[in-house]
DNA sequence: TTGACGTATGCCGATATGGGAATACGATGG
DNA sequence: CCATCGTATTCCCATATCGGCATACGTCAA
């Protein structure tokens, strides 16, 4: 075992929500408990497909799942977002100031090369 | 060309936060400005490894990068953090919500299977 | 110019991922 | 019990990572 490609999508709220289709089925959820059916033809994938994307949501906990009849009922299980949304937060003051002010340490170097 | 692996840890924030490392690097560069080498060694790392993962921060802007000297000292970026603070955060009333508010749907099955 | 230092890249191996297609599974209705 | 609908799983492929290692590159000092 020499290269380790990840941290696994499935034990990580960051590496769940890395997919846009799955943040898409999220965003859909908070409208109401859904069939995967449902889900797979309102954003254009195959059913197996969004199976799939629904297992990574339903192992990292921002999904759950009840069965009614044959059918399948994913719906929104947000708390798992929440440590998402307080780590970003948790850079608010940078991206409010200005780029200016935050490079306090750079007034001393004043005219330096500006990379890329 | 069948199967992609996904949509390119270098062209979108969210997949470049999913990786725990180069979240540490992030909050390491609260701090102030730091040459790779520094980071690398804080983080336990080797310096390529910190000098790819710098690289993926900075393709996504999260990072910017100017030269002083021998050194390159790299910098935080973050306003491409605030839309995944803003993303999130579009969920922040469905965490609040207590679980049995939030299954309104619910309501009229009651005592339905829970799965896992 | 030649070193030396700091850093970026290239290459490799092991692994994980997402999509497609086929198929297995589960529950319900007859 | 069997057919059917809804859904999950398995296989396979092409690709993307990540880490380690060696090495190329760039800048400064002498």
């Amino acid at each position: 075992m020499a290269g380790m490609a990840r941290a696994a999508t499935t034990s990580d709220v960051f590496n769940a929500i890395a997919e846009p289709q799955r943040r898409e089925i999220l965003v859909l959820l908070r409208a109401g408990e859904r069939p995967v059916t449902d889900l797979a033809q309102e954003l254009g994938m195959s059913q197996p497909g969004a199976s799939k994307h629904l297992r990574v949501l339903r192992e990292v906990g921002l999904v759950r799942v009840r069965g009614v009849g044959k059918q399948r009922l994913y719906g929104l299980d947000a708390r798992g977002l929440r440590p998402v949304h307080e780590w970003a937060g948790g850079f608010e003051r940078f991206w409010n100031e200005s780029f200016d002010r935050l490079d306090t340490y750079v007034q001393d170097l004043k005219q330096t090369r500006q990379e890329e």
